[in-house]
DNA sequence: CTTAGTGCAAAGTGTTTGCATAGGA
DNA sequence: TCCTATGCAAACACTTTGCACTAAG
């Protein structure tokens, strides 16, 4: 584990106590947490983290392309540790739990030329929506 | 045009000035606006509408299933009129411009068994990314 | 030593709500 | 008439920013 801390080192990124942090709660698979978690997990390793430090790092990772931005559209976004490895999302309608998911092929080849407007494309999302077995 | 009005009627939606303009706004294809942009242009047909009306209007017009909110993960929700038709998104990453779009085949079908992890699958939204004529 | 990252608190967005009043059915 | 929708403004949830201070490289 821990991808993330070592593919940052390895990009020159200032590392700090609290960047650290956030980078250790975000690690793993199927993490999709908001902010305000990502905050409340990294308090509980080093209390003196504030709010503003976790919005500003996410928001780099981000700009890096470490960490994927997912609007699941309910309130907060969700942070996503797995921007290299691509994937889809499949989220329960009841209780908003999120798996990812790798569908068969390529969805960009779904459409067709006629539908691409003179869109140069670079890719595409996929959303799964259900119910989970526990909400079932 | 105007399904919208028409089916609102018919459902015994009650019908005031406010909701029939934010009915008429939404009305059209390739209409992807926000919360905001319909009050805009509610207000320069009703001067007194009010933002909490508008509001409260699009999340019935949701609730009812009239209406389709898109999370396009900038800041603020789109209102998408055609909820009725199925359809799928094509972002320019450049402006925002949305089109809807077409997809072959149901999206759906792409997700193998062992992927679906006991869920009972719904539906799937597409969100296509590319860069539109006028930005490339 | 220098530059970039941090914490704090305040300001910004986008959205929802409580309550008295107006107006549709 | 009755009951719901409206307007207003205040409350809310989430996120960003300005500034002085601290610490990484």
């Amino acid at each position: 584990m821990s991808d993330l801390l070592e593919r940052l080192r390895m990009r020159g990124w200032r590392l700090t106590a609290q960047r650290r942090v956030v980078a250790e709660v975000l690690d793993g698979d199927h993490v999709h947490l908001t902010a305000d978690e990502v905050h409340a997990r990294a308090v509980s390793r080093l209390p003196e983290i504030s709010r503003a430090t976790v919005y500003n790092t996410l928001g780099e990772l981000v700009t890096l392309g470490e960490v994927l931005e997912v609007a699941t559209d309910g309130r907060a976004k969700r942070y996503d540790p797995n921007a290299h490895r691509a994937h889809q999302h499949l989220i329960c309608s009841g209780c908003g739990a999120i798996r990812d998911v790798h569908p068969l092929g390529d969805p960009v080849a779904a459409l067709p030329a006629d539908q691409r407007f003179g869109f140069t494309l670079s890719g595409a999302e996929v959303t799964y929506r259900g119910l989970c077995p526990d909400c079932r």
